[in-house]
This record gives structure tokens, C-alpha cells and sequence, in this order.
DNA sequence: TCCCTTTTGGG
DNA sequence: CCAAAAGGG
């Protein structure tokens, strides 16, 4: 008689190494079958987070075949296929790893009491955070809002040590069947992009673990300063690998204080960083109309622009603000953007072109491949001014400013902006090779006028805020 | 994780 | 005269 085996559903937790789900299966000696669903919820992912998904599951499929096991993946609703997979293996269960955005929640806690009213297993796990949002509370016993007293609740918090990569996986005794990735053309919507991005992503739990000893090793003693300057490699890398799960945050979380202890100087501020992930996730889990609704509602009187032309030049890195269009080329191309960038370019947007933070939000959901649900909306209500804990309206960014300060060289500027150069770098020249066809750029064609004067779109930019005040 | 203007005070 | 601090959006 064979043993049951366990299925692992796997969903932002693309790894082998700090598993607690997969830990838990393996201990308990079964046969493990590891599932992904192409659901409803997947489906609907932006053109480069899906792609990026694609490219996470051909790495995390490859590592699981190195140990003698399969990615089984499947498209449909997810109690659908669980129930599929489980009749077609004999399957005692299924673990997952907690996901914490409200449609995720609503999904998970439906398929658990409906696999359990059928008799079987169904157990969830932490992973994908530090530490669960409801453990973390506030002397009088509610969320968190403000980041300080957030960082000082975790700072000193004890954290179980990372759980070691699971090393062997039994096969079930009937693997069922399985999609092929290819067929689900994951980076369609991305079209000419894939092929670029793809050049400058760094994919699978590998090499996110590379990535990380990698940076600890050249960059922590820097990151304090470094960090600000988007032309310098001062950042770690890891968000693309930390939102599907390629690398742990506890993996992250003890690397960095055995280096604060050792006396890096950098360390600190690096952690603070990780905790702003866990605090927008804090929030997220608390407040999950976060990333539709202002914050404040006294915001929604705020004569925002919906979208609109200039927003469609700022998308498209044409706004003739160098610095901007730097960002917002940098994001098209490689699929991420410096955080300093994001600030200026979001704070252009929301300001000095006075539209909606939601029509930033949801251009940056398409195109970033470490596209994170509760970062991506507290980041932009911070930038907009109407979040919990926001900088005040009247701090707007000014581009020129902020590139004399952390592009003194113009270096990051020169990298992504083609025009007007001999000879663009590599990156600058990608652009144009990424967009799509329609947009109809070329890299010789003359740098585009600003859309707005600075003083112009600032001043505009403050008369709105003093009508919302007044 | 700001920007700009005005004020201040040392020389 | 000027750099630094302060004040306020």
C-alpha cells in the first residue's frame, strides 16, 4: 500500500530553501506532488509580472526535476484543480504558504473549508513574511499605521532560524497530468519587451541566493549611501526574487544581522528596508481597500486628473523631463526601477501633472517584474500624499533638483535616454526596442519639449492643495 | 527619504 | 557678503 502523498501548491513561494509548507510534507514522509495553477487570480497578473511568473516557474520546475521530482501545472479554478489533482493521485491533502492581499485571502480560505467539508487536508503556512500581520500590535492592540513604532515592534524580535533546502522529494507513486508551460504563452502581452527585460532579470532561487551573498559581500558596507544613486549598483536586486518567493525574507532578515553584529555599516538601513516590505504588508492585510481608495478620504475630493494625455506621455517616457524619462524607460526595459527614481517619477505624476496616483499604480503593476501588491500601493499613496504616514502634499519632488543631487554625472540619465547621443549604451538603445511597435519612437528622433515648466506644475500642484484645505 | 524663500548672524 | 538656519507650503 502506498503512502498518501501531500500536495504542495505552490504560488509566491517559488523555492526549495526556508519552506515551511514543503518542510512540514517531507517531515511527515510523503510523497510530495508540487502543483501550480494558472487560476482566475494568476490570469489577471500585468504583462511583465506574468511573464516574469513564466520565468520562475521554468527555473523552479528545473530544480525541482534535479531532485527527482516534477512541477505539475495546471489552469482553472483553484478548488477546481485541487480537487482534480487530488482524485488523480490519491493525495491525502494540500499545504500551501500563506498569501496575504484581500482576493488571495478570499480564494484560500474558500478552498480550505471546502476541501476539509470533503475530509481532507488543508493546512496553510507562513513564509512569505517575516511575521504574520496579526501578531504585530500596537499597545493598544490594533495595526500598526506609522512605520517608526512599526520598525521599533520588530526590530529586536526573535525570528525561528531559516529551515535548510530540502534535499531529496519523493515521487508519488502517479505523477498526474501536467500543462506545458510554453502553451500557456505567459509573456504574450509582454511582446517585444520579453526578449529585453529578459536580458536584465535574474531568475530562480539560485540566483537570488547568489544575489544576496553577492551584495552582502560588495555593497552592504555602502548601501547606506549608495542606495540613493541610481546609476551606482548600490541596491540589493531582490525584489524581483522576494515577490514570487525565489528567496525568503527570514533568509534575508538573518544574513543581515549576523552582519550588523559583525559591525557593517550598511546593515541597518538594509533591514529597514526589508521591514518596509513586511509594513506595506502590515497595512495591506489590515486595510485592504489600501490599494483602490485614498487612505484619507478627505483625498477624495482632491481634483485629480483620471488619465490623460500627459499621463500617456509620462508612461511612455516622453515628458522631456530627463530624469523622469529616465525612470520610466529604466522600468520598461529591465522591468524594475531604482526606488529613488520611483519616488521622483511618482511624485511627477501625482503632481506635476496632477493625476490620479491610481493611474501610476496600475502602469506599474503592468510593467514591473517585481510588481508587489502592497508595496506598489502604499508606495504610491506615500507619493501622493493621501496614505497612512505619507510625506505632506507640499513635498514635491523637484526631477531637476533630485538629478543634480543623485546624478550628479548624468550617468543614469545617459544610460536610458538615447537621444542626443553619438553613441547611446546598450540599455538607452533597448528601449526603443522594447516598446511597441505603435508608440512609433527612434532613438534619433529629437528629445521631446516638457510637458509642463516645473515651477509651473508645482505651483499648480500646491493651488490644488490649498482648495482641498480651504 | 522635499523645495523655496526669508531671516539671521558671522565676517 | 554669504552660508546656514528657520519657516511654511
Amino acid at each position: 500500500m502506498d503512502k498518501a502523498p501531500l500536495i504542495i501548491w505552490f504560488r509566491r513561494d517559488l523555492r526549495l530553501h526556508d519552506h515551511p509548507a514543503l518542510q512540514a510534507a517531507v517531515a511527515a514522509g510523503r510523497p510530495i506532488v508540487p502543483l501550480f495553477i494558472l487560476d482566475p487570480q494568476a490570469e489577471a497578473l500585468g504583462a511583465a509580472p506574468k511573464w516574469r511568473l513564466g520565468e520562475g516557474l521554468a527555473a523552479f520546475a528545473r530544480a525541482l526535476e534535479g531532485l527527482g521530482s516534477r512541477l505539475i501545472l495546471r489552469r482553472g479554478p483553484a478548488l477546481k484543480v485541487l480537487r482534480s489533482v487530488i482524485a488523480e493521485t490519491g493525495a491525502e491533502g494540500v499545504h500551501w504558504s500563506r498569501l496575504y492581499d484581500p482576493e488571495a485571502r478570499l480564494r484560500d480560505s474558500a478552498v480550505k473549508s471546502a476541501l476539509r467539508a470533503q475530509g481532507h487536508l488543508a493546512r496553510s503556512f507562513p513564509g512569505h513574511l517575516l511575521f504574520e500581520p496579526w501578531e504585530v500590535e500596537t499597545k493598544g492592540g490594533g495595526p500598526y499605521r506609522v512605520y517608526s513604532p512599526f520598525w521599533r515592534a520588530v526590530q529586536g524580535r526573535a525570528l525561528a532560524p531559516v529551515l535548510p533546502a530540502v534535499e531529496r522529494l519523493e515521487a508519488p507513486a502517479r505523477w498526474p497530468h501536467s500543462e506545458r508551460l510554453a502553451d500557456w504563452h505567459l509573456g504574450a502581452a509582454m511582446n517585444r519587451g520579453a526578449r529585453i527585460v529578459g536580458k536584465y532579470a535574474q531568475v530562480g532561487e539560485a540566483r537570488a541566493l547568489a544575489r544576496l551573498a553577492r551584495f552582502l559581500d560588495e555593497r552592504l558596507d555602502g548601501y547606506a549611501q549608495d542606495r540613493d544613486f541610481p546609476a551606482k549598483p548600490g541596491t540589493s536586486g531582490l525584489s524581483e526574487n522576494l515577490t514570487l518567493g525565489e528567496i525568503s525574507p527570514r533568509t534575508i532578515w538573518h544574513a543581515a544581522w549576523r552582519r550588523l553584529h559583525e559591525g557593517a555599516p550598511g546593515a541597518e538601513t538594509f533591514l529597514k528596508e526589508l521591514v518596509w516590505r513586511e509594513f506595506a504588508w502590515h497595512l495591506y492585510y489590515h486595510f485592504p481597500e489600501m490599494a483602490r481608495a485614498n487612505w484619507r478620504a478627505e483625498w477624495d475630493a482632491f481634483p485629480w486628473r483620471g488619465d490623460n494625455q500627459d499621463a500617456e506621455a509620462w508612461r511612455r517616457g516622453m515628458t522631456g523631463e530627463p530624469f523622469v524619462d529616465a525612470a520610466m524607460r529604466e522600468m520598461f526595459t529591465t522591468g524594475t526601477m531604482h526606488n529613488r527614481a520611483r519616488m521622483i517619477a511618482a511624485s511627477y505624476l501625482t503632481k506635476h501633472l496632477l493625476t490620479d496616483w491610481r493611474v501610476g499604480l496600475r502602469w506599474f503593476q503592468e510593467c514591473l517584474i517585481d510588481w508587489d501588491p502592497a508595496s506598489n500601493a502604499m508606495g504610491w499613496q506615500w507619493v501622493a500624499g493621501s496614505g497612512p504616514d505619507a510625506a505632506p502634499y507640499f513635498r514635491i519632488f523637484n526631477p531637476a533638483g533630485q538629478a543634480e543631487k543623485f546624478d550628479p554625472e548624468g550617468s543614469y540619465r545617459n544610460r536610458f535616454l538615447a537621444e542626443g547621443q553619438r553613441n547611446p549604451p546598450d540599455p538607452a538603445r533597448d528601449f526603443f526596442s522594447a516598446v511597441p511597435r505603435s508608440w512609433r519612437v527612434t532613438p534619433d528622433a529629437v528629445y521631446p519639449e516638457r510637458l509642463v515648466s516645473l515651477d509651473a506644475g508645482r505651483a499648480r500642484a500646491l493651488a490644488a492643495y490649498q482648495g482641498l484645505r480651504g
